[in-house]
DNA sequence: TGTACATCAGTGAACGCGCGTTCACTGATGTAC
DNA sequence: TGTACATCAGTGAACGCGCGTTCACTGATGTAC
């Protein structure tokens, strides 16, 4: 019908950028649709401007786009996680940070956030070795860093809570269960993000000083 | 290449039994595979042994088996909800037993209850009408039971949550991410299911006197 | 400065596949007489 | 009890579609001389 998008050819040596047009159209038709089927060689082609055909000399197949999306939400989730919470000394303020980013990044990008932690557990013995790799580090990287902060918060007096492993899988386990939901139910009325948050936060960890929000 | 497993023809009067074995096949697709476009008319054909136009005396199309599965999921969660704590008449031990039977369904048929509550929000403006309301109905039923248990423990002195509504917000929220997690990182060291369940809904729900497990 | 040529980003046609859906049909089952 | 016939559960071929992937190719870009 409409002809395709007049997009420059990518100058020599440049080639390469097409690979992040790729993800970045994948991941949009991530979000767009809600499913990841919804990652096709065409539809992503479409998308880009360009031929199906010409994905294959930066992904070995359609798997290794989707792939390339995990990665690249892996990656930003890290950062998030850094960049909210390396200023803030106060332990109790960075379990308190590190949780709102965490559920920040999960609300502007639900699909992305869903792919990473919400993804069938492959139930046969056909399984791609990638994806779980990649849910293996993601959540051991979050979660360790979530283990730190209620440790410090322990030996800063601030938590008394009898097992920081427990506190850590519940307080996980909240706030994944919080962000699927929180985009899946927008009918439902939620109380406002923070205040549950912090409480949440305050019970599960057993801070004896919850920061006080109004 | 196999011929079509010998099924006996449905006596007069009794095609609709067809209809339970294509909502039941179809379910089965989606637990073995754990992805709901794998419920294909020819797969859910072939799993039944009929052909696939066979179906279209029982459905309308692809979609309103999906739709059926759901609110076979739906029905079936009630139930649960319904048998694990009709008898119990301890109000902390109510809430015990009916999170420990979401949690146990959620365990035996993953998919499906990721089908539940973990459907993405329909995007744009494309919305079919019915997976939403039964989710919201599903919704409503179970955190309705959930509200009335918590007030129940208050009732009788066993609760001192400041917010009923917002304690059954929050261990909603935790079962959820219990529920999804549990099934899609296996690899995890989870503590002892009903260890873990018992001290999060004492400390979300403020139970002055939580029942002691060892 | 000019030109031949190698490089490389991307094209376009084609393949086989499984899909949802339609259509005209078949043949076993039960019923009317 | 026997037979003609209506009913209804299910078949089989066919359609057009979008898909992943392959293949031989084109033509703009940069470089060597």
């Amino acid at each position: 019908m409409s002809p395709p998008p007049a997009r420059p050819r990518n100058r020599r040596g440049q080639g390469s950028r097409l690979r992040e047009e790729i993800v970045a159209a994948a991941a949009d038709l991530l979000e767009a649709t809600g499913d990841e089927s919804a990652i096709t060689l065409r539809a992503v082609a479409r998308r880009v401007g360009i031929t199906a055909p010409s994905i294959y000399a930066h992904f070995d197949d359609r798997e290794a786009i989707v792939h390339a999306v995990l990665v690249d939400a892996f990656a930003t989730m890290a950062a998030r996680l850094r960049a909210a919470t390396e200023g803030v000394s106060d332990p109790v303020g960075r379990l308190h940070a590190g949780a709102r980013a965490y559920l920040n990044l999960a609300a502007e990008q639900p699909q992305r956030y869903r792919m990473l932690f919400g993804r069938r557990p492959t139930p046969d013995s056909n399984t791609p070795p990638h994806p779980e790799t990649v849910e293996t580090i993601v959540g051991a990287e979050a979660f360790g860093w979530l283990l730190d902060a209620i440790s410090d918060c322990v030996t800063a007096g601030r938590s008394s809570t009898p097992s920081v492993l427990n506190s850590a899988v519940q307080i996980w386990v909240a706030l994944h269960g919080y962000a699927t939901l929180h985009a899946s139910a927008n009918d439902f009325p939620w109380p406002d993000t923070n205040t549950m948050l912090d409480t949440l936060i305050a019970r599960l960890a057993y801070l004896e000083n919850p920061t006080a929000r109004t």
